[in-house]
DNA sequence: GTCTATACCATGATAGAC
DNA sequence: GTCTATCATGGTATAGAC
């Protein structure tokens, strides 16, 4: 920590301000989706007007790209501050435990599922592509050490292992079983944990 | 069946148009989502005029539903046809790979998985949930014998065994798979069919 | 019932004053 | 940097001729 601050206030300000306005994209992206978010409901979240929005985030799609990097930093720090000493495949557990009670608490999912403008938007920006790329690779490392555990199936692919892992955090199934009314949100996350570690079998 | 034709070769022609224009509907919904699907492009597909798609169906949200409506129905066609033979567990294996291999085919999911306005207007739709019902009785029943047979974890509530296949059916695991470009579509279906049921451990 | 042409509106984006 | 006011686009839906 440098004593000095290399902030002045009022850049201060405009980094809470600009938090400000991903957290309300962020909430209406979890309830919405992309396409049916709006700019002048971000802007009304925030409380400020449409063209203030447009002098932090020069478009849509780059104030929503702003949240998904944002969301992928807090879950590359999650990972990264993981408990070495848990079996590897307690971590990937936890890492899905943790990405479904962000989404419970109206967060978005890790992942995005739809097949939307947003998606293809992310595919070409550089720093949510690199932090995904590294999330790969930490997620990666897990799952190898659990299958050498045995505590994974070695006749799936990695790839398959992650991307189920992924799927799981943005599946409606939660949405349909909350809508029932029957479970508590910690029972859904069980549900949702155990079957897709261990199936329905 | 009557040896009479009810339908005169006007009506015919009407269905036969009616048919093609749920086609292209299906197929854009499946690679463009509701929201991003225009009745232009509908058209267009069809090869007719906007102005007479409205003829057809009286706004965008009721020539979607018509198309999951007539989707909901060859489902429950599949699942009345299912050999009663077989086991109750392999009955549900064999819908959720039908479902697969129809998306794969570019067809669409069972269950609209997005927050988006479509969801809420089938919720609204009596023909479609009326349709829903009746599958998800057909489910339920299969699940339990499967869950009699002991082929089927007894600690999960049928719900949650039966949307975690609903969900399987539309999930993003297929399309980030076949991205790779590392494998058959066959093997994806076997990957995704086997993660379902048997878990990752 | 099909077409061309258009009304009407929501929304992403911007201009220009303060 | 924030505001009010406005533009431009593209989308659903409709009018009216044939």
């Amino acid at each position: 920590m440098s004593k000095e601050p290399k902030l002045s206030f009022k850049q201060q300000q405009l980094i809470v301000r600009e938090n400000a306005i991903i957290d309300s994209t962020n909430m209406l992206l979890a309830q919405k989706g992309y396409d049916l978010m709006t700019m002048d409901e971000v802007a009304a979240d925030v409380g400020i007007a449409k063209a203030s929005l447009y002098k932090h985030f020069p478009s849509k799609e780059a104030l929503a790209a702003a949240a998904m990097i944002r969301l992928m930093e807090n879950t590359l720090a999650f990972v990264r501050g993981l408990d070495a000493q848990q079996r590897p495949i307690d971590q990937l557990r936890g890492v899905l435990q943790w990405a479904l009670e962000i989404r419970m608490k109206g967060g978005l999912p890790t992942l995005p599922s739809e097949n939307t403008s947003l998606r293809d938007a992310l595919m070409n920006n550089n720093r949510y592509i690199n932090r995904l790329l590294d999330l790969n690779e930490l997620m990666g490392e897990l799952i190898e050490k659990a299958r050498a555990d045995g505590a994974i199936r070695k006749d799936l692919p990695a790839e398959v292992v992650l991307f189920t892992i992924y799927a799981r955090s943005c599946d409606p199934t939660m949405d349909y079983l909350r809508m029932t009314g029957q479970y508590t949100d910690a029972q859904v996350t069980e549900f949702l944990l155990s079957t897709c570690f261990a199936g329905l079998q």
